[in-house]
DNA sequence: CCGTAATATCGTATATTTACGATATACGAT
DNA sequence: ATCGTATATCGTAAATATACGATATTACGG
């Protein structure tokens, strides 16, 4: 029953499920993708390249921004997004870290 | 209403946000941790190290061996887990190269 | 063959996610 | 002040995820 049992994990542990969560949807990898190649990242722009409604957009926006993945900068009646670097460097060192030593059994 | 419109979006961005779901929960990551570092990776012992039933567990097992990021080898009458590097691999290559070009607006 | 141990699957309750349209808010222009 | 544009939030329906106990399955030892 979904149970949040989270206190039984490492605070890294759940940080780092967090963000994979927020990368968990195609239209996020999708969102994060546009915002790296785009020289515009306005809502409107995004909304445009994606099949999915502009509340649906503004959904996954909040999200990516929940976890510090992207920040949004409001730009006169625009929100301008853009990727935080800080926060997926330190994801992909957290990944890192965790496949540092892999061996089997 | 969750219309799965995944069509809608390339093989590449539905892969690589399916292996990110199959790593947005805690118990996932612990296991994956686990994996790397015990000698010993049979589920019995992942079991006794979370807070969650053996049927649970094995769920979580069969999400990260549905994306790849695990294989199971019987041995016996138990199942030995192990990490697949490639398949890691393969995620760490797609996150660089979606990554490669911050830029912002 | 039978019992035991290890793991997987089933059934099911609850929580969360995803999607959309409708509505609210914020801002610039007239 | 009012209008139009851009974005966020609300309300809500359907889908999916999470958890557990109960049961099935598999393999080994006797």
């Amino acid at each position: 029953m979904a149970k949040a049992k989270t206190d039984e994990f490492t605070a890294d542990e759940i940080w780092l499920a967090d963000v994979a969560k927020s990368l968990s949807h195609p239209a996020r990898i999708a969102i994060l993708k546009l915002l790296t190649e785009l020289d515009n990242c306005m809502v409107g722009s995004i909304v445009e390249q994606l099949p999915l409604s502009q509340s649906t957009v503004s959904q996954h926006l909040k999200e990516l921004k929940r976890v510090g993945l992207i920040d949004g900068e409001i730009d006169g009646p625009r929100v301008c997004y853009c990727v935080n670097a800080n926060v997926l460097i330190r994801a992909k060192k957290a990944l890192d870290k965790l496949f540092s030593k892999i061996g089997c059994c």
